[in-house]
DNA sequence: ATCCAGACGAAACAAACTTGCAATCAGATG
DNA sequence: CATCTGATTGCAAGTTTGTTTCGTCTGGAT
């Protein structure tokens, strides 16, 4: 009974606001999309309730709290028996400095995207996660110069 | 000038919070970290007006919005002359697939976060980016099979 | 033709944000 | 040691924004 109802164009309009500035006063979204700011409200309720507004969050520059250094890591392992997986798994989302993690097909199982304030402590993370986890066969690094584009925008045009 | 005066333990409080919640209510963000909620207002600007806090958006879930592919590109370049580099990166933040781009050390120079409604999108994708673009010596896909976490958040305890 | 469900807008209402102001505190200066 | 300066705070008033209510309209099924 719950038709998933696929977005219409003015809850994709309203995303594409939503995704830059969630500041975005509800009736300056009414005004850009043609709606009235109950209207508006309504339809981003709706999507923070089936899930697909996940969240409403601030970006913070982790340059300037401390964390200067971003890294990629891919992630090989010597078993890939579904319980050591999700094991590796939980273990990646629990470490604050994983910022982001992503079961993968190709070359390598995962990949990671880390943060760290120092390499000393990107050094030390290693230590724990790699060498002290026998699952681990392989991992290669990359280290961020640029960060040239950085986002989660999903494209909703 | 506003000396860039590192944040104190508020900042970092009021930080933790927002990227998890930035519709979070000031005076509950207050109680939270014992601070009224017009103090918490005004260290909230200052963080947006020096850039700490980077932007304030809404994530929204790929899948439920048509794009169920998650794809992580490695990227190799012939020359690394920095004008070539530039106009790469000014090709690649162009493109609303390519999510995120760093610029890296490593064997690849560059590596992309795509986010696709199909591989036959990703296909036509990569056949302008890369094999259109002669300096562009090699790729590498990744396809995401669970996205395990997916965030941005920087740690600031 | 009628009914029903869903969505809308206008306006009233409630909550949150923002600003002005006086008080407080820390560090620098005389 | 007193004082000055600058920054930060809390409170209270003022403003903006979010939320609810209610009556209307549309489209589809009976």
């Amino acid at each position: 009974m719950p038709a998933p109802q696929s977005l219409d164009s003015f809850d994709r309009a309203i995303l594409a606001i939503l995704q830059k500035d969630n500041t975005t006063p509800q009736r300056a979204i009414g005004e850009a999309v043609n709606l009235s700011a109950p209207a508006v409200q309504r339809r981003i309720k709706r999507m923070e309730e089936t899930g697909i507004i996940r969240a409403n969050v601030a970006l913070v520059d982790p340059a300037k709290v401390g964390h200067p250094i971003t890294l990629f890591v891919e992630v090989e392992v010597e078993s890939e028996r579904a319980e050591l997986i999700d094991a590796a798994k939980r273990g990646f989302i629990a470490l604050p400095e994983v910022q982001q993690c992503y079961y993968v097909t190709g070359d390598a199982d995962f990949i990671l995207v880390v943060t760290v304030a120092t390499m000393a402590e990107y050094e030390a993370l290693t230590r724990r996660l790699f060498f002290e986890n026998n699952n681990v066969k392989r991992f290669r690094t990359f280290v961020a110069m640029d960060r040239v584009k950085v986002g989660l925008e999903v494209p909703v045009g």
